[in-house]
DNA sequence: GTAAAGGCTGACGTAACGTAAGAGTCAACT
DNA sequence: AGTTGACTCTTACGTTACGTCAGCCTTTAC
């Protein structure tokens, strides 16, 4: 196979190809007597370990040294670099708390309005809140939040139902057919006391998480039904848009 | 004041003031005849801007581009850089997580004999919980767990005295004085039934959020009480050590 | 035979500095 | 004045993983 192709099969870059040969990361098996790279089922596979790697974060050099010396020990290898996600993780996580900080204050008027309107409420060490708010505008959750609240009885006995059956499949992965059909029907009902875009839909499940009110509401169906919730909303979202 | 005095004084190096001066994002007020930079009050108070965005993870670009134009709105930038972080994050969390199921996997052994060890429980949908046992051996965790459990009536009492002294405090700070003198108890108790380093103490926090049962237990105490000190013990454990 | 499509090798650009290298400046001490 | 040590300056390459031309050759289809 020549470079066009191996790039299409894979998803890289002719460029990437050839930095790759450059750096004697992956060499094609042949050469043609133009010059032409031509690359065999094992230079496929061996692409296939170095996106792998690649996907986890590992630099080229790393993972030419990983899979150039068999006897490396990728364990370690990958418990270092875990090690390293997870110290990026939490200086965004920093960032991220700063930032919610500075929108906050530089908001003055639009925190006053809020903090009148959740009185009696303390959000202020949950940075994310206000953010999952923001992402889709806050007027959605209030609506929501509201209406359901408004429902006894009949509708309120539905959604708790839903809730059930929610909670019978929160360790299946989010994206199994199980969970899509069950995130689903809570679709479904939400979209019977209003109307939702995927969008919102998406963004109303980062709240489920974000806001403490929602996660122990949520939780009380089961231990984690918030945070399974959001990730098969999210991915509910992304596979109807 | 002259390059070094700056530099001692914000925590950036020479190279990064030239750097900055290149880039006409801080030019010293004034420069003296032999070419030396001279920066004034003014320049300092620029350079914190700067280093607040950098902070924030704007590049140099965007913050020349945010400070040189006074009309620029600030806030737009902020909200769409959450965003951005907010990405990172998630990407960041999918590396994690297919790492995580990779050292799993790369286990074979461990993995057999950990699943026995915790047989009834179902970790696989927590990815983290991996993570914070290999940190700094599984073996603490199990240890303390087994003890604190074998302790009944008074050292019992004892403990749920400290969490109910935490969950007091839960909303301040976790590096506030009362977080500190709280969390302190709860490092003197823990050290009445073994040995604690700061790195195994701030690990066991850790693990208060990583492990569904941790949280679970915790958090009847308070909600959010498990998050609250896992950060109270990091903070206790960097300022210990 | 010719043109379109594909391939190849340089080589510069990117972000934010780190790290010398070679050389001039300043203040203090002898 | 001379020297020395501490500073400072400019210049410029190294880093990461390719993207993006540019100029030129090869293969393939009509």
């Amino acid at each position: 196979m020549k470079v066009k192709e191996v790039a299409a099969l894979s998803g890289v870059s002719v460029r990437t190809l050839h930095h790759y040969d450059e750096l004697g990361l992956l060499k094609p098996a042949e050469t043609t007597e133009a010059g032409y790279r031509v690359y065999s089922d094992e230079n496929l596979a061996e692409l296939q370990q170095i996106l792998f790697y690649r996907a986890l974060g590992f630099s080229l050099k790393q993972i030419k040294e990983i899979l150039s010396n068999p006897s490396f020990n990728r364990l370690e290898a990958l418990v270092s670099q875990r090690q390293m996600l997870h110290q990026k993780r939490s200086q965004l996580d920093d960032m991220i708390r700063t930032i919610e900080q500075t929108i906050k204050e530089g908001k003055g008027e639009v925190t006053m309005t809020r903090e009148e309107r959740f009185k009696g409420f303390d959000f202020s060490e949950n940075p994310y809140e206000l953010e999952a708010r923001d992402q889709w505008g806050d007027g959605v959750v209030d609506e929501t939040n509201k209406k359901l609240q408004q429902f006894g009885g009949e509708q309120q006995e539905k959604m708790n139902a839903i809730y059930r059956r929610l909670a019978e499949v929160r360790h299946l992965p989010a994206n199994s057919e199980e969970a899509q059909k069950a995130i689903g029907e809570w679709y479904q009902f939400l979209n019977t006391i209003g109307t939702y875009s995927m969008e919102a839909f998406e963004g109303l499940g980062e709240m489920y998480v974000a806001d403490e009110r929602f996660t122990t509401n949520i939780d009380q169906f089961g231990q984690g039904l918030a945070n399974f919730m959001r990730d098969a909303m999210k991915e509910y979202a992304q596979r109807n848009s």
